[in-house]
DNA sequence: ACCGTCCCTGAATCATTGG
DNA sequence: TCCAATGATTCAGGGACGG
């Protein structure tokens, strides 16, 4: 596991034990019919060809992958195919063959601004994914998100009933008063989504043709994976999908028929592990979720976030007394002491005016805070005033 | 010519002279296997039936009638095929097969916003419009968006060379001075179409299941035709596209095999009901009313947005004891009594077991706070305690 | 296993009401 | 008359259930 081969994607995936996968992403040649190459920037050129003799002998390779990768696949798994305009819907006729109409779940279309050209006719600025299951039970991690800004929020937490024609009203009780209903958790995922395309500038951008945006694969891979889960790409190219896996902890196989690719996709998991040590020095695996949070927290007390000390989550952009400010947000595993001594560890030999600790947990009842002598000041964060409402 | 004729399209086009036709708007049943009905609001009922014995027999059915099309189209002429996910890459080989692959010119995808279901996995949320031209020299009329705000105009209005290597480059004289290019028009127009989905509520509305925004096809009409051309539509249900093309001054035939459906066209093109978006007007940002600052605290403390209240600004996603929890956070401008006061005045008739007030300002010293008899509870902000702090 | 049929869901946004 | 606040209505829906 976690690993790039070198090889043709059907004889790898041979080798791979039945129903172990949990998803793979599937993203082959286009059918351009076209050489595709580019120069990196250590001015190596990578390239690929996508010449075939026909449609159909593509689409039987396509097939005989396919089915290959419906062998792997756990009964909870799911395929996500990559493809665009050429022969998108070929390929959709295979998969359909292939893993069943039925298990067929979403056309997700990817789109993005793009420079334009001067061909004749609408700007093409899309690309699709189709998404397959193996079975019925295919394993989804539902996600939501926020409210047009033209809902009504208010209403639509009211509990609704029929009237006498099946038309469908808002609930009143006997006084009149609306019923309220339960939680709302905000709107599914769509199954049109907006992510830029790769900027010709972009660091993540290695030279190779086709890249995709790690953010495409992460969230395809959030969607349908839990972390520990394995991840198959049979394309998989400069290795975006390895390198997304990574990030959310997920296992992985990149295969690709080019020593280059592979090659490129091993640089670019190393130099990940070198940029993301820095984050790893921060805190614990859970960086990525924690410091959203944190970094709303911070952005509300106008703080500017600082990522490499331990001690110090952020600085408030004003100084007090002259001396800058830092503040430290109480981590989920942390007790208050733990958060007060690392901020006074880290600002030793700093003569600030002024340091806070943000709390974020109730203290538990032998708390022996009070015993605890120091000049860190204390608030307590939103949340937990909340919190300690609700009792 | 401007005309709605009930029968069936294959026998209608086949009254139609060979390249007469400027447009056609083909939007068939989608292969839903279902009954489509719906009540207009006198009660009349509309309904159609789009269940087939098997999608060969569906599809030769499309296939006849684009021949017919592609005989009435003028060499200039144009094609555009609306489908959804369900039969959407069959229909595209057909395509393929009567106006050729070589005519393809775009898929348009129409992205709109919709009210959810239940469904497991990700909320639907666009439709498919193929777009054919009869041949080459097809009529299209070119727009232009602006450029996205990230783009950096003054650059791309530079002239560009490409380097021995083959890079592009910006071109710059002799004097190391940039050469600016001839004037750039924008963006062309993309290729994905967000324009909002029909509303429930909308005038526009006739009943009719269905129904298409007139939006969407005045887009489609101004795209492919000029004043005075003919647009056909050989299924043309409540008649939108005559009605678009009327707005826009092009000749229409409408084809329909529902004498329901012609009568209701017939009516609808007496008295046009066009509905214009605000959304569209005004763009979704100009409904965001909320700063950054207010969308972290309400971040924080695991709120749910709320923008078209200005007594609450969000609604915690954990409810306390069985009912939802309203957040209203203190404005700039409003005393904490202001806010209270719109909180409760917005709560009124709900059962709120707790409500919330974030406080974001001290209090100065005659406040008569003390006085105000409320059930609101108010936590400070912790901008504030930390402004207290410094004092 | 495969149909209809019924019943439920839940957010979008224009129309209407209110000031 | 205009702007802001509020609500009505929808289902190119989806799933459960019974024959």
């Amino acid at each position: 596991m976690n690993k790039i081969v070198k090889g043709n994607c059907i004889d790898i995936l041979l080798e791979l034990d039945s129903d172990s996968v949990d998803l793979i992403y599937f993203d082959p040649p286009f059918y351009t019919q076209k050489k595709h190459s580019l120069r990196a920037k250590n001015e190596k050129k990578y390239e690929f060809s996508d010449s075939w003799d026909s449609i159909d002998d593509y689409l039987s390779v396509i097939e005989k992958c396919l089915t290959e990768c419906k062998r792997v696949l756990k009964s909870t798994g799911s395929v996500f195919l990559h493809c665009d305009k050429a022969a998108s819907h070929y390929i959709r006729v295979v998969l359909d063959k292939v893993l069943g109409v039925k298990n067929f779940q979403s056309e997700i279309i990817w789109t993005y601004k793009r420079w334009s050209n001067s061909k004749k006719g609408l700007l093409n600025s899309h690309q699709n994914i189709y998404f397959y299951s193996k079975g019925k039970d295919f394993k989804f991690n539902q996600f939501y998100t926020d409210y047009s800004a033209t809902t009504n929020v208010d209403q639509i937490l009211q509990d609704r009933k029929r009237t006498s024609t099946g038309k469908s009203t808002y609930k009143t009780d006997e006084n009149g008063e609306v019923v309220l209903g339960k939680a709302k958790k905000g709107v599914p995922l769509s199954d049109t989504w907006e992510i830029p395309y790769l900027n010709p500038k972009a660091k993540e951008r290695v030279g190779y043709p086709t890249q995709k945006p790690v953010l495409l694969l992460k969230e395809i891979i959030k969607l349908c994976t839990d972390k520990g889960d394995l991840v198959v790409d049979p394309f998989c190219g400069s290795g975006t999908t390895c390198v997304a896996s990574k990030l959310l902890e997920r296992n992985y196989i990149g295969i690709d028929i080019s020593e280059d690719a592979v090659q490129l996709a091993n640089d670019r998991l190393e130099k990940m592990i070198v940029t993301d040590s820095n984050l790893l020095k921060k805190g614990s695996s859970s960086y990525i979720e924690k410091s959203e949070e944190d970094i709303s927290l911070l952005n509300t007390i106008g703080a500017i976030p600082v990522q490499r000390n331990s001690g110090i989550d952020g600085f408030l952009k004003d100084h007090f007394e002259g001396k800058p400010v830092p503040v430290k947000i109480q981590n989920r595993n942390e007790t208050l002491e733990d958060t007060i001594e690392k901020l006074e560890k880290a600002s030793r030999n700093k003569k600030y005016n002024l340091k806070i600790v943000v709390q974020t947990k109730s203290e538990n009842e032998n708390s022996r805070l009070f015993e605890f002598k120091t000049d860190v000041k204390i608030i307590k964060s939103n949340k937990l005033l909340i919190d300690e409402l609700r009792r």
